[in-house]
DNA sequence: AGACGATTGGACCGCTGGTCCAACGGCAGT
DNA sequence: ACTGCCGTTGGACCAGCGGTCCAATCGTCT
């Protein structure tokens, strides 16, 4: 490196879309999603705003690049390991998203902003071929891939919602009980009192556990019925659709 | 006042927090979540834009307020004929939500964006009441609930985010059927391929009633196993978080 | 009648994402 | 070794945003 101060275009250190998604994901991290502005990241790299854009076209695909890197590393970090009971395969898969949004939140976001995106098209085929493997096909299996993934991002979307107004851990629990507090007081139903009950104790990892044990438990259950003959795509006698 | 038009403050047609947020719901069904500005409203209600901060403290509010009360009618809506059955309530409510987040496309990117808010709560109220029906109590009911909720959330928002750049009918066939071909190019693997041919002949709406329909047959599957003894709640022998 | 407080609306501020373009320098052709 | 060129750089600039502030203005209460 020849110069080191003045003002030098041509700059030694390259500029590039993997470095400025890297950056990004630093922003993001510590900032927040309303951290994430095009003069942070051109800070950051200490460069003007005009660069970046010969590298990255939109504010947008920053972001859903910075998501699909860090989906990318979840799921290869998931699929190391042989996948040799299915129902295993997708619990961990689950998991290991969920873990990542919860460090990252605002992936949790973005993942639910655009569709077919790539970060949510890396989920849709880890979990098609887990499926596959646990029997379904056709139909089925895109009726239930559809309800894991969307399960899922939706889990993800709310934890990742709640974890970025908490960031302390001893905040969570009072905000938490604050709320339900306040819950208990203005509803009066008996059902609400006792879930409000639940919410300050309760542990989003857990209940999202729990919540792809009732999927796959419908999954199985299903797929034994269609087995035996009858129709698990049954549904409510739709009544026509009042699209408007 | 000898002058009628300069400028007139106090105005015969009182502003109130709820033409407001009528007027807000009004932009965004036309222009979309981007074209719900501060300026846009005052421009339709013909105000200056200080005027509006007396009613509603934030953009966010006025957005947390708009779906609710979109989701509020729905729920009224669907809670006017009886519920005999619980889970004929539950698709009613589920479809009742998705429908209304199609025709408010907006409403499911929101939704999705705050914890807790009044319009979630209304659901997962509602929810919770026709799970208690079903027999799920304590925590049982709780996991169900969440993960009903979560599905029906996600689905939204990603049904939101796919039909938010396909307004007309057309153009969704095409737009599915171009990405089918791009998709199946790129990747060789099978279980994509047949997922891909499925894309442009699926709907969404029967999709999502499918997922609800899994969610169900678990949440009842899991009862029962409950019911003779077993722990539904098992789960992987989970291994220490990897939290970070 | 008088004055006070709630409401109104427009000027203003700091900030955003995105475009534009002059200046620059590594690389290819000679 | 020279030189012209084109991809890269970065800062000036723009329109538009959300939110604050405050003078002006009625409705209302004393």
């Amino acid at each position: 490196m020849p110069d080191p101060t003045p003002r030098s275009p041509r700059r030694s250190d390259a500029l590039s879309r993997e470095r400025i998604v890297e950056a990004a994901i630093q922003i993001l991290d510590t900032g927040g999603e309303s951290g994430l502005t095009v003069r942070a990241v051109t800070a950051h790299l200490s460069t003007g705003r005009g660069a970046i854009y010969h590298h990255v076209a939109d504010k947008d695909e920053l972001l859903a690049a910075a998501a699909d890197s860090v989906i990318a590393t979840v799921m290869v970090g998931v699929g190391v390991d042989g996948d040799e009971d299915p129902k295993r395969a997708i619990r961990a898969l689950a998991l290991g998203i969920f873990d990542a949004i919860d460090a990252h939140p605002w992936v949790g976001t973005q993942l639910s902003r655009e569709p077919l995106q790539p970060a949510v098209l890396r989920i849709w085929r880890s979990v098609g071929s887990y499926l596959q493997s646990l029997g379904a096909t056709g139909p089925a299996r895109s009726d239930a891939g559809s309800a894991l993934v969307n399960y899922v991002l939706g889990s993800a979307a709310q934890h990742a919602a709640g974890a970025r107004r908490m960031v302390r851990e001893t905040d969570r629990k009072a905000y938490l009980e604050a709320f339900a507090a306040q819950w208990t007081h203005h509803d009066p139903d008996p059902i609400a009192q006792e879930a409000a009950a639940l919410v300050p104790g309760h542990d989003d990892r857990e209940q999202f556990l729990a919540g792809v044990d009732i999927f796959l438990l419908g999954i199985t259950a299903g797929l034994q019925a269609t087995a035996a003959g009858a129709d698990h795509r049954a549904g409510v006698p739709t009544e026509p659709r009042p699209r408007r």
